[in-house]
Parts: C-alpha cells; structure tokens; sequence
DNA sequence: CCCGGTATCAGCCGATTGGTTGATGGTGGG
DNA sequence: CCCACCATCAACCAATCGGCTGATACCGGG
C-alpha cells in the first residue's frame, strides 16, 4: 500500500509539532500540510485531498465539528479522524455524527495512532476504549434529548442566579412560561431542582462555553 | 551561556514529543527526561537535577500542582514552567503561590517557548499575556476566598440536587448549619442562590473534576 | 390527519430556600 | 491574648420554587 497522507489540525503548535514529529519518523505517513482552526482546515483539505485528517474538536476560530460537517457536505475523500484531549458525552456523539471516522484521545501511546491512522485510511471506525463504552452507554440510553432552544436560554440564565420573575422579564414571556420550561428541562436532565440542572448543564457541556 | 537542562512532564505522550523535538531542534537546550506524571517528575527532578522543568498541572497520577509543591518543599534548584492547555482561575494563581516560575499556555509560539524557557532558567518569571491579566485581576480582586472543606462539601452536594434536610442528613449536622454553610459559601462566590452557586464552583473549578 | 415537540399562559399549594440575628466552641496566626 | 476563620446550632419569616392540572397554538414528520 502507498504512503497515507495526512493533515493535522489543531490550534496548538507543539501538538502539531509533536504529531507531524511522530509520522515523520516512520514509513508509510506524509504530512501535507497543518491547520490551526476548522476553516483552514476545510480549505487546505480541498486544496490537498489528504487521505486522513487528524482533528481536534476544540479550537478557537471555526470549530472542529464544523469543519467535519462543512467537508462531509462537501462530499471530501478525506476521512476524518478526531484527535482530542478529553472525551466529554458532548463532543463523542456529534462528532461521529457529523461525519467523523474515528475518535481517539491524545493520551494514546504512539501505536495506537499509527494503527488508527491506518485503520481510519481504509475506511474503518476507530474509537478510543473510553469513547467506544461512552458511544455504547449513550445509544443504550434511549434519548438525552437536548434541550429545547427557550429550554437552553432558560437554564443558562437560571445559572446566573436569575430568578424565574426576572427570567420571565428578560425573555418577554410570563413566569407561568418559565416555569414550564424549567419543568421540560428538569425531566429532560434528570434533576428536580435548578442546582442540579445548572451542574447537568456544565457536564454535558450546554453550559460553560461562555 | 551553557546548555539549559530540561525536565518534560506531560500525561500526553504526543505533547512529550513535541516538546523534545521542538527543544532538540535548536541549539541551547537539552531534554534530560520526560515524566508522564507529579510523582515521576519529582524523582527524576532529584535524580537528574535540570534547569528548567515544563509541566503540565492537569495529570491522572499526581497532579502537576503537589508536584511543584513537593519540588520547592525540598528546595529543588529546578525553575518550573508550567505549560498547559488552558488557564482557569483556579489553577494558575496556585501554581505560582506553590512556586512555579512562569506560566504559558500551550499555544504559545515556539519562539515564545524558547525565550520563556531561556528566561525561566535565568530565574525570571514568565507569563502568558493571558495568564497574566488573570492574575492581575485576582490580585486587584482582594479575596476570591476559596471556599472552605466544609462549604466545598456542602456545595458538592448542591450540585446533585441534594436539598438542605438531605445534606444535613448526610453530613450528619444540623439543617441549620447547612444553611449557614450556604449563606457563607453564598457570599464567597458572590451569588444569592445554589444555582449560580453551582455554576461559579463550575467556572472556577471547584466542582467537575468528580 | 394525528402525534410529538416546542412555546405560550394560568392558578393553587405545600415545601424549600435565603435573609437575618444571635450564639457557642475550636484552632491558628499575629 | 485576641481576632479571624471554621464549624456548629436555633428560630422566624417572606419570597421563591417545584409539582400538579390544564389549556391553546404552531409546526413538522409519519
């Protein structure tokens, strides 16, 4: 088999730097080319048609994820294999749904990449042990069901330390509305009252991002 | 000048890398080792004595942070630069008070790098510019007063929903004391309800790391 | 065409919360 | 030795919250 090209993406130099260091020193990897956020990275991987794209989710301008979707869309070659530091349920599940091939946590020893670079080039799925018993306890769960837009602003607000009178002043809406979404929110999440759902919300990542 | 000794530590293998190859590439330095964790880092610190450790604070076994405590307790002549992803409040004001000498975050340039490490070994503190306006804003903030073992726990329990009979139950006080743990906790934080409690021992990373 | 999800609104009621005031005892540093 | 901080407890009260039951309306998919 040929030589697997590749395109690194990721917003910090010594990651970049560490990676191309690791395909450069053995056979049967090229790297193209590196990216430091989604756009670049759209763009080079239509300029270069690399073979595999390593990702990180997280980054400054232009998230991953919308990378991935924007070249799924697009209908790219590349496969695209996400390469982040943590897996949090919020990133797993819509990475894969966006189009990704494969997950892996950067913690993972040098062959495990290789082999998962390889994999990911002839088109097989590649999951980091904790991702795949995340996947698996995420689809065994019938449905997380994200929250609902108004649901979404209610809570991020209630974070604030809004009560429901001055939630329902800020959104124009009545405080019997608020109520009800907060009661949506708290079945959705699991909770029953609004500290717990403020904590769900930073764990699953629909808070803190700011 | 002579040759800067390093000491690398980083629960990731591929940033380990990057940084070898990133400090082997120019000429002035030299990677003794490399530590995956706090306690490592510590040995071989004593072992092979290096100018200049780079760590990173966020690892599984041993966190960065007791390690630079442990490295200044036995009066390490190693300057230690903390390197790390992301710089929340919580962690970087107690890196510097435990002794690190500077703190940069990993999307430095390389140059920065260099020039931060050059300047490390040379005793001088080194800050991200990001890192740096957080710290003059904790500074000029008189006291974000960490929260105290108690109210901690107290708030841990917030979090999962608990309600204040249920914590005094659990805690094996009286319900009135929790509600004075509260009220305390409540003034730390600068919030009047367990919600934005909640999210503020989220931001600052009280709560989360489960 | 009906159903599920979203978004809006209302009223009631008991439980919980948060504010206030006040008190006791231990501990550690200046 | 005193003060600050921590941890504990009490009682009171207004405000807020959460649960319940119900209703209207729009929209999109099956």
């Amino acid at each position: 088999m040929s030589e697997i090209s590749l395109l690194l993406v990721d917003d910090h130099p010594v990651v970049r730097n560490g990676l191309r260091g690791m395909f450069e020193s053995v056979p049967g990897f090229t790297v193209l080319a590196e990216a430091s956020d989604g756009v670049e990275a759209v763009a080079l991987a239509a300029d270069l048609d690399p073979d595999v794209i390593l990702m990180d989710l997280r980054m400054p301008g232009g998230g991953g994820l919308d990378a991935i979707k924007e070249l799924s869309r697009r209908g790219a070659r590349a496969k695209v294999l996400v390469l982040t530091t943590w897996d949090t349920d919020a990133d797993t599940v819509p990475a894969i749904e966006a189009g990704a091939t494969g997950y892996l946590l950067k913690d993972a020893p040098r062959d495990e990449l290789f082999t998962a670079v390889r994999e990911a080039a002839a088109g097989r799925t590649v999951l980091s042990p904790a991702v795949a018993s995340r996947l698996v306890s995420a689809v065994r769960t019938p449905a997380p069901s994200p929250l609902a837009p108004r649901e979404r602003q209610v809570l991020a607000l209630v974070a604030m330390g809004t009560s429901n009178r001055e939630i329902a002043r800020e959104l124009f809406i009545s405080e019997a509305t608020v109520k009800t979404h907060l009661s949506h929110l708290f079945t959705k999440l699991g909770v029953n009252d609004r500290a717990a759902a403020v904590a769900k919300g930073y764990e699953q990542g629909i808070l803190g991002r700011d």
